[in-house]
DNA sequence: CTGCACGCCTGCCCGC
DNA sequence: TGCGGGCAGGCGTGCA
């Protein structure tokens, strides 16, 4: 359930496994995820090379050598695993973190699951993406026309890019009657954030959920892109240090959790210093918003 | 346009 | 132990 920091995670994660790589087989073990995959998905990914990768809010993107894009969502649920094809191959192929390769003689496919949905085989290592909840999609996108495709078009700025400013994010939430909870989480606004990592900018920033995006001040909204600059960078970080000691580049919140000052904290002590609050669980539009009322306001 | 409820899918955890 | 209910990190649709 990957938001920006695990996505980023995890395409830097299987960057050994796919990058400069030809993939020689692509299987779809299903026509669909939460929409029909491509036509012809296996045949198109077939004898390609990755030439590129990259990742625009929570979507990875695998450039291809004839030009197309090959985008990848894991959803709530999507993983993606990795082994070497040859069990003698050096683990710099595939990364540090791969699962062991399989036996040799044996059929690979055979220990597939039933959430393994695709999988892609470049010239040293298997790549399976697993997703038991299926929120998940994929998509080709011909040359050019990223930028008009349907799950890009409308997408804000990256959080990280020098774009989300206090000018962008003040004038973004001037007139706004919605809370500031909801409007960070619309991926028009700002593109990549998720339950979590809003939860933890506004605790940072000092920001209740429940503010109505109007009356957001302009130093909060300054405050708020710091926060939110720091938390993504912070988790980014912990995730980078993860694939040096996992096995599997899955996004697994394991990596993260630990670090979350408000996330899943709910009736615990509020983690500023010489803050006496508790941690509180409310429900806004149907998901659960976790803060501190004593220093959040 | 804005704000919000709901559905999609499966797994897990909790209380009874 | 078994079972029902509620919960989960995303996103698109449809309604008022």
């Amino acid at each position: 359930m990957p938001e920006l920091p695990e996505v980023e995670t995890v395409m830097r994660g299987i960057a050994p496994a796919l990058l400069g790589r030809r993939i020689l087989r692509a299987t779809a073990r299903r026509p669909d995820l939460r929409w029909p995959l491509p036509p012809r998905f296996g045949e198109r990914l077939q004898g390609r090379v990755v030439s590129a990768l990259s990742r625009r809010s929570k979507y990875i993107l695998a450039q291809l050598d004839d030009g197309a894009t090959w985008v990848l969502h894991l959803g709530m649920s999507g993983r993606i695993a990795l082994s070497a094809r040859d069990p003698a191959a050096p683990s710099a192929l595939v990364g540090a973190f791969a699962l062991p390769a399989p036996a040799a003689g044996a059929d690979p496919d055979a220990a597939l699951g039933p959430h393994d949905h695709v999988v892609v085989e470049t010239d040293h290592a298997r790549l399976i993406y697993t997703d038991a909840r299926r929120f998940g999609a994929m998509d080709l996108v011909a040359p050019g026309a990223l930028a008009t495709h349907k799950w890009f078009a409308r997408l804000g700025p990256e959080p990280l890019s020098a774009d989300f400013d206090a000018d962008f994010l003040a004038a973004r939430l001037a007139g706004r009657g919605a809370p500031i909870k909801a409007l960070l989480l619309d991926q028009r606004l700002v593109a990549g954030l998720g339950n979590i990592y809003v939860c933890e900018s506004l605790w940072r920033a000092r920001v209740a959920p429940t503010r109505p995006g109007g009356a957001v001040s302009r130093r909060e909204a300054a405050a708020l892109t710091r926060a939110i600059r720091r938390v993504l960078t912070e988790a980014i970080e912990a995730g980078g240090s993860s694939l040096r000691d996992h096995r599997q580049v899955d996004g697994d919140l394991g990596y993260f959790q630990h670090r979350f000052a408000v996330y899943g904290r709910a009736g615990d002590p509020c983690r500023r210093s010489r803050c006496r609050g508790v941690v509180t669980r409310i429900a806004q539009s149907g998901r659960s918003s976790f803060f501190c009322p004593g220093c959040q306001r």
